[in-house]
DNA sequence: CCACGGATGCGCT
DNA sequence: GCGCATCCGTGGA
């Protein structure tokens, strides 16, 4: 069932952890594909020097700023990175959707991705959205007119399966505990430390 | 106009 | 695990 708009207006940690599990839907390019997903970040308007939004309002950024429950993709490293807009407007806070576990439109996927190796398909941001196709037409997306790219409840994992780490790739605010992960789970990217609670 | 670096990923060791 | 390709947005000249 498609998340009601208000739940992208709580704060951004409490949705970073209520998304795991939940299934991320993109239709483009007349292609449903599918997957679960199991590791985000949260983003937060105070205190966040890592949080794009310290620079205040740019072109690019500026989805962020607008309100909750719309899609914030930006390019990075010549890939794009998928952020649902979460919290009050004007507080420009979002959650990135770091990886998924593949659900449906596998064969598309491999066609996007160029490879059939499961574990490359969509761990890491921009894996995931090249196997969605997800780009900058994205951006500003409402999430819940079903229309690009939407999510589902569909809630596969048991809340003692969470783990809580620091976020991956960040240059500042190294020490802020705001990745979420499903813990164990094969698709989720990063050091094994950071994956697996053994 | 140009230099720089980033919420990355790939390929090779 | 590490080096580097790649490219766009940003900010300073």
């Amino acid at each position: 069932m498609l998340l009601e708009p208000s739940f992208y207006q709580q704060d951004p940690l409490t949705i970073a952890r209520a998304l795991l599990g939940k299934r991320l839907v993109s239709r483009m390019e007349r292609k449903r594909t599918s997957g679960i997903i199991v590791e985000t970040e949260a983003y937060l308007f105070d205190d966040d020097s890592a949080c794009h939004a310290v620079r205040g309002k740019t072109k690019s950024n500026l989805a962020m700023w607008g309100p909750f429950g719309r899609a914030y993709v930006y390019p990075i490293h010549a890939k794009f990175c998928f952020n649902v807009v979460t919290g009050q407007s004007g507080h420009a806070s979002a959650v990135l959707i770091r990886s998924l576990q593949p659900d449906s439109g596998l064969k598309q996927m491999e066609i996007r991705r160029g490879t059939t190796d499961r574990s490359k398909l969509t761990t890491g941001p921009g894996r995931l959205c090249q196997a969605m196709a997800i780009d900058r037409t994205v951006d500003h997306c409402d999430l819940s007119l079903k229309r690009k790219i939407w999510i589902e409840s569909a809630d596969l994992i048991n809340v003692e399966d969470v783990m809580v780490t620091p976020r991956i790739g960040v240059t500042s605010a190294e020490d802020l505990m705001l990745r979420f992960v499903v813990a164990n789970n094969p698709f989720v990217s990063g050091p094994k430390k950071w994956r697996c609670n053994v």
